[in-house]
DNA sequence: TATGCTAAGTAGCAAATTGATACTAACTAG
DNA sequence: CTAGTTAGTATCAATTTGCTACTTAGCATA
Protein backbone atom coordinates (compact mmCIF):
# COMPACT_ATOMS: atom_id res chain seq x y z
CA UNK A 1 0.00 0.00 0.00
CA UNK A 2 2.88 2.39 1.11
CA UNK A 3 4.37 1.49 -2.10
CA UNK A 4 1.78 2.75 -4.19
CA UNK A 5 1.46 6.12 -2.55
CA UNK A 6 5.19 6.43 -2.47
CA UNK A 7 5.08 6.03 -6.29
CA UNK A 8 1.94 7.87 -7.14
CA UNK A 9 3.43 11.26 -5.20
CA UNK A 10 6.52 10.68 -7.51
CA UNK A 11 4.12 10.94 -10.29
CA UNK A 12 2.25 13.92 -9.46
CA UNK A 13 5.71 15.84 -8.62
CA UNK A 14 7.27 14.93 -11.42
CA UNK A 15 7.87 17.71 -13.09
CA UNK A 16 10.41 18.65 -10.52
CA UNK A 17 12.09 15.84 -11.76
CA UNK A 18 14.94 16.18 -14.52
CA UNK A 19 13.33 14.49 -18.21
CA UNK A 20 15.41 13.02 -20.66
CA UNK A 21 15.19 14.59 -24.27
CA UNK A 22 13.29 12.32 -26.50
CA UNK A 23 14.00 12.14 -30.43
CA UNK A 24 12.78 10.58 -33.67
CA UNK A 25 15.34 8.59 -35.76
CA UNK A 26 14.62 7.92 -39.63
CA UNK A 27 15.86 4.47 -40.90
CA UNK A 28 15.04 4.87 -44.58
CA UNK A 29 15.61 1.63 -46.71
CA UNK A 30 15.78 1.44 -50.21
CA UNK A 31 17.94 -1.22 -52.83
CA UNK A 32 20.12 0.39 -55.09
CA UNK A 33 22.32 -1.07 -57.31
CA UNK A 34 21.51 -4.50 -56.24
CA UNK A 35 22.52 -3.31 -52.22
CA UNK A 36 20.17 -2.60 -49.76
CA UNK A 37 20.80 0.96 -48.86
CA UNK A 38 20.33 3.42 -45.88
CA UNK A 39 19.68 6.95 -45.93
CA UNK A 40 22.37 8.88 -43.72
CA UNK A 41 23.47 12.99 -43.19
CA UNK A 42 26.95 13.65 -42.16
CA UNK A 43 26.75 15.35 -38.85
CA UNK A 44 28.13 19.20 -38.80
CA UNK A 45 28.24 19.51 -35.42
CA UNK A 46 29.68 18.06 -32.28
CA UNK A 47 29.27 14.86 -31.10
CA UNK A 48 30.66 12.89 -33.73
CA UNK A 49 31.18 15.89 -35.94
CA UNK A 50 32.10 14.46 -39.33
CA UNK A 51 30.16 10.77 -38.96
CA UNK A 52 27.44 9.75 -40.66
CA UNK A 53 24.19 9.70 -38.43
CA UNK A 54 20.33 8.67 -39.30
CA UNK A 55 18.46 11.76 -40.28
CA UNK A 56 16.34 12.54 -36.51
CA UNK A 57 14.45 15.52 -35.01
CA UNK A 58 13.49 16.53 -30.93
CA UNK A 59 10.15 15.94 -30.55
CA UNK A 60 7.95 18.99 -29.93
CA UNK A 61 5.69 18.99 -27.15
CA UNK A 62 2.40 19.71 -29.38
CA UNK A 63 2.91 16.82 -31.93
CA UNK A 64 2.75 12.51 -31.93
CA UNK A 65 5.63 10.61 -32.69
CA UNK A 66 4.29 9.66 -36.40
CA UNK A 67 3.98 13.49 -36.61
CA UNK A 68 7.70 13.89 -35.43
CA UNK A 69 8.73 11.01 -38.28
CA UNK A 70 7.28 13.03 -40.78
CA UNK A 71 8.79 16.42 -39.98
CA UNK A 72 12.42 14.58 -39.90
CA UNK A 73 11.69 13.36 -43.25
CA UNK A 74 10.37 16.47 -44.36
CA UNK A 75 13.52 18.69 -42.50
CA UNK A 76 15.96 16.58 -44.06
CA UNK A 77 14.75 15.15 -47.55
CA UNK A 78 12.34 17.63 -48.39
CA UNK A 79 9.62 14.21 -49.06
CA UNK A 80 6.47 14.16 -47.54
CA UNK A 81 3.83 11.24 -47.03
CA UNK A 82 5.82 8.14 -46.68
CA UNK A 83 4.92 5.80 -44.09
CA UNK A 84 6.75 5.16 -41.36
CA UNK A 85 6.56 2.53 -39.12
CA UNK A 86 7.91 2.25 -35.71
CA UNK A 87 10.83 -0.04 -35.27
CA UNK A 88 11.98 0.45 -31.65
CA UNK A 89 12.75 2.54 -28.76
CA UNK A 90 16.78 3.55 -27.24
CA UNK A 91 17.38 4.52 -24.31
CA UNK A 92 20.81 3.55 -22.36
CA UNK A 93 21.26 6.84 -20.84
CA UNK A 94 24.94 6.68 -22.23
CA UNK A 95 23.76 6.60 -25.66
CA UNK A 96 24.24 10.12 -26.23
CA UNK A 97 27.14 12.44 -24.69
CA UNK A 98 25.74 15.06 -24.20
CA UNK A 99 22.75 14.33 -22.04
CA UNK A 100 19.92 12.05 -21.95
CA UNK A 101 18.01 11.36 -24.60
CA UNK A 102 15.81 9.01 -25.67
CA UNK A 103 15.28 7.75 -29.58
CA UNK A 104 12.15 6.23 -30.72
CA UNK A 105 13.70 4.80 -33.93
CA UNK A 106 11.12 4.20 -37.68
CA UNK A 107 11.77 2.43 -40.60
CA UNK A 108 10.49 2.55 -44.26
CA UNK A 109 11.38 1.05 -47.43
CA UNK A 110 10.82 3.37 -50.77
CA UNK A 111 11.63 2.90 -54.49
CA UNK A 112 14.91 3.59 -55.82
CA UNK A 113 13.67 6.64 -58.10
CA UNK A 114 11.53 7.88 -55.54
CA UNK A 115 14.59 9.61 -53.33
CA UNK A 116 17.74 11.58 -54.83
CA UNK A 117 20.85 12.07 -53.01
CA UNK A 118 21.22 15.62 -51.98
CA UNK A 119 23.32 17.56 -50.20
CA UNK A 120 21.48 17.11 -46.88
CA UNK A 121 21.52 13.28 -47.27
CA UNK A 122 22.49 9.97 -49.24
CA UNK A 123 22.27 6.52 -49.44
CA UNK A 124 24.95 4.55 -48.35
CA UNK A 125 24.66 0.19 -48.47
CA UNK A 126 23.67 -1.30 -45.07
CA UNK A 127 26.43 -4.31 -45.50
CA UNK A 128 29.38 -1.80 -45.79
CA UNK A 129 27.88 0.70 -42.35
CA UNK A 130 27.42 -2.46 -40.53
CA UNK A 131 30.78 -3.04 -41.08
CA UNK A 132 31.92 0.00 -39.74
CA UNK A 133 32.52 1.25 -36.15
CA UNK A 134 32.13 4.80 -36.61
CA UNK A 135 28.22 5.57 -36.82
CA UNK A 136 27.50 8.46 -34.80
CA UNK A 137 25.61 7.68 -31.27
CA UNK A 138 23.69 3.53 -31.61
CA UNK A 139 22.63 4.35 -35.25
CA UNK A 140 24.41 1.63 -35.94
CA UNK A 141 22.36 -0.70 -33.68
CA UNK A 142 19.53 1.37 -35.23
CA UNK A 143 20.13 -0.14 -38.48
CA UNK A 144 21.05 -3.34 -38.09
CA UNK A 145 17.89 -4.11 -36.28
CA UNK A 146 15.39 -2.48 -38.54
CA UNK A 147 17.33 -4.72 -41.60
CA UNK A 148 16.63 -7.62 -39.38
CA UNK A 149 12.91 -6.86 -38.46
CA UNK A 150 12.83 -6.29 -42.28
CA UNK A 151 13.84 -9.74 -43.26
CA UNK A 152 11.48 -11.23 -40.45
CA UNK A 153 8.88 -9.37 -42.05
CA UNK A 154 9.47 -9.74 -46.13
CA UNK A 155 7.96 -13.53 -45.45
CA UNK A 156 4.52 -12.68 -44.17
CA UNK A 157 3.81 -9.32 -45.44
CA UNK A 158 3.83 -7.27 -48.40
CA UNK A 159 6.48 -4.63 -47.12
CA UNK A 160 9.08 -6.37 -50.50
CA UNK A 161 6.11 -4.26 -52.78
CA UNK A 162 6.95 -0.69 -51.41
CA UNK A 163 10.64 -1.25 -52.90
CA UNK A 164 9.05 -1.30 -56.24
CA UNK A 165 7.19 1.23 -58.43
CA UNK A 166 3.32 0.86 -59.04
CA UNK A 167 4.18 -1.40 -62.73
CA UNK A 168 6.56 -3.93 -61.88
CA UNK A 169 8.17 -6.69 -63.78
CA UNK A 170 8.19 -10.58 -61.23
CA UNK A 171 12.01 -10.50 -61.96
CA UNK A 172 12.32 -7.26 -60.80
CA UNK A 173 10.37 -8.13 -57.44
CA UNK A 174 11.97 -11.12 -56.92
CA UNK A 175 15.46 -9.63 -56.99
CA UNK A 176 14.29 -7.16 -54.26
CA UNK A 177 13.23 -10.13 -52.23
CA UNK A 178 16.27 -11.77 -52.69
CA UNK A 179 18.27 -8.92 -51.50
CA UNK A 180 16.38 -8.20 -48.51
CA UNK A 181 16.28 -11.92 -47.66
CA UNK A 182 20.32 -12.54 -48.70
CA UNK A 183 19.41 -16.08 -50.17
CA UNK A 184 18.48 -16.31 -53.82
CA UNK A 185 14.82 -18.10 -54.48
CA UNK A 186 13.63 -20.29 -57.53
CA UNK A 187 11.35 -18.61 -60.15
CA UNK A 188 8.73 -21.05 -60.22
CA UNK A 189 8.35 -21.06 -56.94
CA UNK A 190 8.73 -17.47 -56.12
CA UNK A 191 5.78 -17.30 -58.82
CA UNK A 192 3.31 -19.54 -57.49
CA UNK A 193 3.71 -17.75 -53.65
CA UNK A 194 2.91 -13.94 -55.00
CA UNK A 195 0.62 -14.94 -57.56
CA UNK A 196 -2.61 -14.07 -55.46
CA UNK A 197 -1.27 -10.71 -54.83
CA UNK A 198 -0.57 -8.79 -57.86
CA UNK A 199 -2.58 -8.61 -61.43
CA UNK A 200 -1.17 -8.38 -64.62
CA UNK A 201 -0.98 -5.24 -66.96
CA UNK A 202 -0.70 -5.79 -70.89
CA UNK A 203 2.85 -3.34 -70.99
CA UNK A 204 5.85 -5.67 -71.66
CA UNK A 205 9.58 -4.01 -70.86
CA UNK A 206 11.54 -3.47 -74.28
CA UNK A 207 14.48 -2.96 -75.56
CA UNK A 208 16.07 -5.32 -73.69
CA UNK A 209 18.18 -8.52 -76.10
CA UNK A 210 16.05 -11.43 -74.87
CA UNK A 211 12.56 -11.83 -74.63
CA UNK A 212 10.45 -9.01 -73.21
CA UNK A 213 9.19 -9.11 -69.25
CA UNK A 214 5.25 -8.68 -67.96
CA UNK A 215 4.54 -5.66 -65.88
CA UNK A 216 2.34 -6.30 -62.67
CA UNK A 217 1.12 -4.14 -60.24
CA UNK A 218 0.08 -5.20 -56.75
CA UNK A 219 -3.59 -6.41 -55.92
CA UNK A 220 -6.02 -4.09 -54.10
CA UNK B 1 22.90 23.39 -44.95
CA UNK B 2 20.93 25.73 -43.38
CA UNK B 3 18.23 23.79 -42.81
CA UNK B 4 20.89 21.63 -41.08
CA UNK B 5 22.79 24.24 -38.76
CA UNK B 6 19.39 25.04 -37.42
CA UNK B 7 18.15 22.00 -36.74
CA UNK B 8 21.98 21.76 -35.07
CA UNK B 9 21.24 24.43 -32.93
CA UNK B 10 18.16 22.98 -31.23
CA UNK B 11 19.86 20.12 -30.76
CA UNK B 12 22.66 22.13 -28.51
CA UNK B 13 20.21 24.52 -26.77
CA UNK B 14 17.85 21.77 -26.30
CA UNK B 15 18.16 21.69 -22.31
CA UNK B 16 16.16 25.22 -22.60
CA UNK B 17 13.04 23.45 -24.66
CA UNK B 18 10.53 22.00 -22.60
CA UNK B 19 10.78 18.18 -22.59
CA UNK B 20 8.15 15.25 -22.23
CA UNK B 21 8.11 13.09 -19.10
CA UNK B 22 8.83 9.39 -19.90
CA UNK B 23 7.48 6.41 -18.55
CA UNK B 24 7.73 2.33 -18.94
CA UNK B 25 4.22 0.64 -18.35
CA UNK B 26 4.52 -3.04 -17.93
CA UNK B 27 1.72 -5.65 -20.35
CA UNK B 28 1.77 -9.18 -17.68
CA UNK B 29 0.07 -11.39 -19.38
CA UNK B 30 -0.52 -14.82 -17.72
CA UNK B 31 -3.54 -17.58 -18.91
CA UNK B 32 -6.02 -18.37 -15.88
CA UNK B 33 -9.09 -20.14 -16.03
CA UNK B 34 -8.79 -20.91 -20.01
CA UNK B 35 -8.67 -16.55 -20.57
CA UNK B 36 -5.78 -14.62 -20.78
CA UNK B 37 -5.55 -12.22 -18.32
CA UNK B 38 -3.49 -8.78 -17.64
CA UNK B 39 -1.94 -7.43 -14.97
CA UNK B 40 -3.66 -4.13 -13.50
CA UNK B 41 -3.40 -2.00 -10.76
CA UNK B 42 -6.06 0.67 -9.62
CA UNK B 43 -5.10 4.19 -9.66
CA UNK B 44 -5.47 5.42 -6.12
CA UNK B 45 -4.64 8.90 -7.36
CA UNK B 46 -6.25 11.47 -9.91
CA UNK B 47 -6.18 11.41 -12.99
CA UNK B 48 -8.28 8.48 -13.66
CA UNK B 49 -9.01 7.99 -10.19
CA UNK B 50 -10.40 4.41 -8.76
CA UNK B 51 -9.54 3.20 -12.25
CA UNK B 52 -7.50 -0.01 -14.12
CA UNK B 53 -3.94 1.28 -15.25
CA UNK B 54 -1.25 -1.26 -16.11
CA UNK B 55 1.60 -1.21 -13.36
CA UNK B 56 4.46 1.62 -14.39
CA UNK B 57 7.42 4.06 -13.56
CA UNK B 58 8.71 7.49 -14.13
CA UNK B 59 12.01 6.63 -16.22
CA UNK B 60 14.88 8.04 -14.39
CA UNK B 61 18.01 10.00 -15.90
CA UNK B 62 20.52 7.26 -14.42
CA UNK B 63 18.69 4.03 -15.68
CA UNK B 64 18.11 2.09 -18.67
CA UNK B 65 14.39 0.79 -20.01
CA UNK B 66 14.96 -2.44 -19.71
CA UNK B 67 16.07 -1.48 -16.20
CA UNK B 68 13.08 0.59 -15.24
CA UNK B 69 10.86 -2.39 -16.83
CA UNK B 70 12.81 -4.39 -14.54
CA UNK B 71 12.30 -1.96 -11.48
CA UNK B 72 8.48 -0.94 -12.51
CA UNK B 73 7.92 -5.20 -12.15
CA UNK B 74 9.57 -4.88 -8.51
CA UNK B 75 7.78 -1.95 -7.07
CA UNK B 76 4.48 -3.29 -8.12
CA UNK B 77 4.32 -6.86 -7.78
CA UNK B 78 7.87 -7.97 -5.67
CA UNK B 79 9.04 -9.65 -8.43
CA UNK B 80 12.24 -9.99 -10.18
CA UNK B 81 13.69 -11.53 -13.34
CA UNK B 82 10.95 -11.96 -15.59
CA UNK B 83 12.11 -11.08 -19.21
CA UNK B 84 10.54 -8.53 -20.55
CA UNK B 85 9.79 -7.45 -24.22
CA UNK B 86 9.71 -3.99 -25.51
CA UNK B 87 6.27 -3.34 -27.52
CA UNK B 88 5.78 0.06 -29.22
CA UNK B 89 5.76 3.51 -27.47
CA UNK B 90 2.97 5.60 -27.11
CA UNK B 91 3.82 9.38 -27.55
CA UNK B 92 -0.03 11.36 -28.30
CA UNK B 93 0.22 14.81 -26.92
CA UNK B 94 -3.12 14.06 -25.33
CA UNK B 95 -2.38 10.77 -23.38
CA UNK B 96 -1.97 11.72 -20.38
CA UNK B 97 -4.32 15.08 -19.35
CA UNK B 98 -1.63 16.55 -16.95
CA UNK B 99 0.88 17.12 -19.12
CA UNK B 100 3.31 15.37 -21.68
CA UNK B 101 4.16 11.61 -21.08
CA UNK B 102 5.93 9.14 -23.59
CA UNK B 103 5.37 5.92 -22.88
CA UNK B 104 7.50 2.89 -23.39
CA UNK B 105 5.11 -0.19 -22.99
CA UNK B 106 6.74 -3.85 -22.67
CA UNK B 107 5.09 -6.81 -22.37
CA UNK B 108 5.85 -10.44 -20.55
CA UNK B 109 3.85 -13.62 -20.07
CA UNK B 110 3.85 -15.70 -16.95
CA UNK B 111 3.10 -19.15 -15.87
CA UNK B 112 -0.28 -18.67 -13.87
CA UNK B 113 1.20 -19.76 -10.14
CA UNK B 114 3.93 -17.58 -10.75
CA UNK B 115 2.31 -14.00 -9.42
CA UNK B 116 -0.40 -14.65 -6.75
CA UNK B 117 -3.11 -11.18 -6.84
CA UNK B 118 -1.84 -8.77 -4.37
CA UNK B 119 -2.78 -5.64 -2.72
CA UNK B 120 -1.13 -3.96 -5.53
CA UNK B 121 -2.25 -5.96 -8.54
CA UNK B 122 -4.45 -8.32 -9.79
CA UNK B 123 -4.94 -10.48 -13.06
CA UNK B 124 -8.21 -9.38 -15.24
CA UNK B 125 -9.50 -11.29 -18.46
CA UNK B 126 -8.46 -9.48 -21.58
CA UNK B 127 -11.62 -9.73 -23.47
CA UNK B 128 -13.17 -8.59 -20.14
CA UNK B 129 -11.08 -5.45 -20.12
CA UNK B 130 -11.28 -4.73 -24.36
CA UNK B 131 -14.59 -4.65 -24.04
CA UNK B 132 -14.63 -1.85 -21.22
CA UNK B 133 -14.27 2.08 -22.03
CA UNK B 134 -12.90 3.28 -18.63
CA UNK B 135 -8.93 2.34 -18.33
CA UNK B 136 -6.59 4.86 -17.59
CA UNK B 137 -4.80 6.50 -19.78
CA UNK B 138 -4.69 4.43 -23.08
CA UNK B 139 -4.02 1.63 -21.73
CA UNK B 140 -6.87 -0.49 -23.56
CA UNK B 141 -5.03 0.33 -26.91
CA UNK B 142 -1.75 -1.01 -25.36
CA UNK B 143 -3.35 -4.36 -23.98
CA UNK B 144 -5.21 -4.67 -27.57
CA UNK B 145 -1.94 -4.23 -29.31
CA UNK B 146 -0.08 -6.91 -26.88
CA UNK B 147 -2.33 -9.45 -27.20
CA UNK B 148 -1.94 -8.80 -30.92
CA UNK B 149 2.05 -8.80 -31.16
CA UNK B 150 1.50 -12.45 -28.76
CA UNK B 151 -1.08 -13.92 -31.57
CA UNK B 152 1.43 -13.12 -34.29
CA UNK B 153 4.35 -14.45 -32.45
CA UNK B 154 2.81 -17.79 -31.06
CA UNK B 155 3.47 -18.96 -34.77
CA UNK B 156 6.61 -18.33 -35.20
CA UNK B 157 8.93 -18.09 -31.88
CA UNK B 158 8.31 -20.51 -28.76
CA UNK B 159 6.38 -17.86 -26.61
CA UNK B 160 3.35 -19.93 -25.73
CA UNK B 161 5.77 -22.21 -24.08
CA UNK B 162 6.43 -19.17 -21.39
CA UNK B 163 3.12 -19.30 -20.67
CA UNK B 164 3.40 -23.16 -19.29
CA UNK B 165 5.36 -24.78 -15.95
CA UNK B 166 8.93 -26.20 -16.51
CA UNK B 167 7.36 -29.78 -16.78
CA UNK B 168 4.31 -30.15 -18.69
CA UNK B 169 1.92 -31.89 -20.73
CA UNK B 170 0.81 -31.84 -24.48
CA UNK B 171 -3.17 -31.05 -23.69
CA UNK B 172 -2.04 -28.44 -21.71
CA UNK B 173 0.39 -26.26 -23.71
CA UNK B 174 -1.95 -27.05 -26.54
CA UNK B 175 -4.12 -25.45 -24.32
CA UNK B 176 -2.75 -22.29 -24.20
CA UNK B 177 -1.90 -21.97 -27.93
CA UNK B 178 -5.35 -22.71 -28.31
CA UNK B 179 -6.34 -19.72 -26.34
CA UNK B 180 -3.55 -17.32 -27.25
CA UNK B 181 -4.72 -18.10 -30.97
CA UNK B 182 -8.59 -18.07 -30.16
CA UNK B 183 -8.96 -21.19 -31.96
CA UNK B 184 -9.05 -24.76 -31.84
CA UNK B 185 -6.29 -26.93 -33.03
CA UNK B 186 -5.95 -30.63 -34.22
CA UNK B 187 -4.10 -32.72 -31.79
CA UNK B 188 -2.58 -34.59 -34.29
CA UNK B 189 -1.27 -31.87 -36.05
CA UNK B 190 -0.30 -29.81 -32.82
CA UNK B 191 1.70 -32.72 -31.73
CA UNK B 192 3.71 -33.16 -35.14
CA UNK B 193 4.40 -29.02 -35.16
CA UNK B 194 6.69 -28.72 -31.76
CA UNK B 195 7.49 -32.61 -32.05
CA UNK B 196 11.17 -31.17 -32.46
CA UNK B 197 11.03 -28.76 -29.55
CA UNK B 198 9.85 -30.94 -26.61
CA UNK B 199 11.59 -33.63 -24.80
CA UNK B 200 9.41 -36.07 -22.85
CA UNK B 201 10.39 -36.87 -19.34
CA UNK B 202 9.24 -40.59 -17.42
CA UNK B 203 6.74 -38.77 -15.34
CA UNK B 204 2.77 -38.54 -15.80
CA UNK B 205 -0.42 -37.13 -14.42
CA UNK B 206 -2.57 -39.33 -12.02
CA UNK B 207 -5.28 -38.81 -10.00
CA UNK B 208 -7.17 -37.87 -13.30
CA UNK B 209 -10.26 -40.42 -13.87
CA UNK B 210 -9.27 -40.85 -17.87
CA UNK B 211 -5.77 -41.77 -19.28
CA UNK B 212 -2.68 -40.00 -17.76
CA UNK B 213 -0.58 -37.57 -19.69
CA UNK B 214 2.72 -37.23 -20.26
CA UNK B 215 5.05 -34.78 -18.94
CA UNK B 216 7.52 -32.79 -21.35
CA UNK B 217 10.15 -30.07 -21.02
CA UNK B 218 11.13 -28.06 -23.58
CA UNK B 219 13.81 -29.11 -25.58
CA UNK B 220 17.44 -26.64 -25.09
C1' DT C 1 16.74 -17.37 -92.72
C1' DA C 2 19.06 -19.84 -89.66
C1' DT C 3 21.80 -20.41 -85.41
C1' DG C 4 22.88 -19.27 -81.02
C1' DC C 5 22.78 -16.32 -76.84
C1' DT C 6 20.03 -14.60 -73.10
C1' DA C 7 16.67 -13.96 -69.86
C1' DA C 8 11.35 -14.67 -69.27
C1' DG C 9 8.13 -17.65 -68.32
C1' DT C 10 5.82 -22.59 -67.69
C1' DA C 11 5.31 -27.72 -66.71
C1' DG C 12 5.78 -31.19 -63.81
C1' DC C 13 7.20 -34.09 -60.13
C1' DA C 14 9.05 -35.70 -55.53
C1' DA C 15 9.24 -34.44 -50.80
C1' DA C 16 7.49 -32.21 -46.95
C1' DT C 17 3.86 -30.01 -44.53
C1' DT C 18 -1.00 -29.27 -43.35
C1' DG C 19 -5.85 -30.38 -42.56
C1' DA C 20 -8.79 -33.63 -41.11
C1' DT C 21 -10.78 -38.06 -39.36
C1' DA C 22 -10.70 -42.26 -37.19
C1' DC C 23 -8.81 -45.16 -34.46
C1' DT C 24 -6.45 -47.36 -30.01
C1' DA C 25 -4.85 -46.81 -24.96
C1' DA C 26 -5.21 -46.08 -20.07
C1' DC C 27 -7.43 -44.62 -16.36
C1' DT C 28 -11.96 -44.28 -13.01
C1' DA C 29 -16.57 -45.12 -11.60
C1' DG C 30 -20.27 -48.06 -11.19
C1' DC D 1 -16.88 -56.03 -17.07
C1' DT D 2 -18.83 -51.91 -19.08
C1' DA D 3 -19.27 -47.15 -19.98
C1' DG D 4 -17.33 -42.63 -19.86
C1' DT D 5 -13.48 -39.71 -20.52
C1' DT D 6 -9.40 -37.83 -22.11
C1' DA D 7 -4.52 -39.14 -23.96
C1' DG D 8 -2.23 -40.46 -27.65
C1' DT D 9 -1.39 -42.67 -32.56
C1' DA D 10 -2.28 -44.03 -37.51
C1' DT D 11 -3.53 -42.77 -41.78
C1' DC D 12 -4.58 -40.35 -45.83
C1' DA D 13 -5.94 -36.54 -48.97
C1' DA D 14 -4.84 -31.88 -50.14
C1' DT D 15 -1.75 -28.32 -50.34
C1' DT D 16 2.66 -26.20 -50.30
C1' DT D 17 7.61 -26.45 -51.03
C1' DG D 18 12.01 -27.51 -53.34
C1' DC D 19 13.87 -28.44 -57.45
C1' DT D 20 14.79 -29.43 -62.45
C1' DA D 21 13.90 -29.13 -67.01
C1' DC D 22 11.69 -27.35 -70.51
C1' DT D 23 9.59 -23.73 -73.87
C1' DT D 24 9.24 -18.81 -75.45
C1' DA D 25 10.50 -14.33 -77.34
C1' DG D 26 13.55 -11.11 -78.27
C1' DC D 27 18.34 -9.71 -80.37
C1' DA D 28 22.77 -10.46 -82.62
C1' DT D 29 25.63 -12.61 -86.05
C1' DA D 30 26.65 -15.11 -89.80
Amino acid sequence: MYLNEQHFLEAYDSSAFPKPSVTVDLILFTVKENTLQVLLTERKKYPFIGKLALPGVFVRMEETLDEAAQRALYEKTGLHGIYFEQLYTWGSPERDPRMRIISVSYYALVPDAQIADSALAGFYPVEEILNRDDLAFDHRDMIAYGRERIRNKVNYTDIAFSLVPEEFTLPQLQNIYEILLGQKLYKANFRKKIADRIQQTEKFTSGTKHRPSRFYRKKD
